[in-house]
DNA sequence: CCACTAACCTGTAGGC
DNA sequence: TGCCTACAGGTTAGTG
């Protein structure tokens, strides 16, 4: 489900309210979601106070007062919500309809100003994963990361040093989390769209002989940057059942320029190209086959 | 090392 | 309505 924009939105929403909160209970509904929970995980939680949240490419970071960090992937169809808490601000209260078969983990949380709750994590698909460390080296899911897209570490020349002698095609380059850190099928089919670069184009073209960046890979940091910012600031994209922590649903899909609109005119001004949907590396792609290139 | 495929798992939409 | 297929926001394991 969740790329960048919807992993921060999920952090943003959980922040206010597990910040400071203690782990009064942890209940496992299962043993593993997509790999088991790690031993001693729900021990390890339990009596834990939660002092601050982050996020790494689409991972959620609770940094805990144990001194662990516990990690949390929502894979394609993870979800984590509130229950038995009444938010100061009734409108923002997700009311589950689904049936709750799909809740994995249960944490009853106590916070010094919003009390009670629940805490639960949804996962139908159960592509997500948890993870306990002490420190961030000791992750093998964050070590192998490349730099985070919106921090001074991303830029066209570090991305052109990945691309080099690369012969994978662009869309394929972009998913590998080595060479980006967040990007996900949407937000790189948007990405090369802003970037006018064709998805099927062999990522060392736009590196020079030099090694230096060429201007269209200047031209994809930047999409990749301002894309992702967008996204951020519309709350994610809500496709099917995403959602942040507080029930509130993205709009950033009424943006996309190309994503799942095979057919439709191209949103390039004065471009007369039509959308188009090809197979990557088994997986959807959109974009114009006449200002893309 | 690189590139590609299959696999993990469930739900839903669309065609007949 | 039911049945069947294709497809879905991600990552890893296995192959060549």
């Amino acid at each position: 489900m969740p790329e960048l924009p919807e992993v921060e939105t999920v952090r943003r929403g959980l922040e206010p309210y597990v910040t400071g909160a203690r782990i009064d209970t942890v209940t496992l509904n299962r043993k593993d979601l997509r790999f088991p929970f790690p031993e001693g995980f729900a021990e390890a939680l339990a009596g834990a106070t939660i002092e601050s949240t982050a996020r790494r490419a689409k991972y959620l970071l609770f940094r805990l007062s144990t001194g662990k960090t516990w990690l949390s992937h929502l894979g394609m169809t993870g979800t984590w919500r509130f229950e038995d808490f009444k938010f100061k601000e009734p409108s923002r209260y997700y009311e589950p309809t689904e049936d709750r078969k799909h809740d994995h983990l249960v944490l009853e949380l106590s916070h010094p100003q919003h009390g009670q709750m629940q805490l639960i994590y949804n996962d139908a698909r159960r592509f997500g994963f948890m993870d306990l460390f002490g420190d961030d080296s000791e992750s093998a899911y964050l070590n192998e990361l490349g730099p985070e897209p919106l921090s001074n570490a991303f830029n066209a020349a570090e991305m052109a040093e990945r691309f080099k002698g690369k012969k994978a095609p662009m869309k394929a380059a972009l998913l590998d989390q080595r060479v980006v850190a967040g990007l996900g099928n949407i937000y790189v089919s948007e990405a090369l769209h802003r970037a006018h670069i064709r998805p099927d184009l062999a990522a060392a073209k736009l590196v020079l002989k030099s090694g230096a960046p060429s201007k269209r890979l200047e031209d994809l940091a930047d999409g990749v940057r301002t894309v992702l910012i967008e996204a951020i600031d519309a709350g994610g994209s809500t496709l099917r059942d995403f959602r942040a922590a507080d029930g509130n649903s993205g709009y950033f899909q009424h943006r996309f320029a190309v994503y799942d609109r095979e057919g439709e005119p191209c949103p390039t001004p004065r471009c007369k190209g039509v959308i188009e949907r090809i197979v990557q590396s088994g997986r959807s792609t959109f974009f114009c086959p006449v200002c893309q290139h």
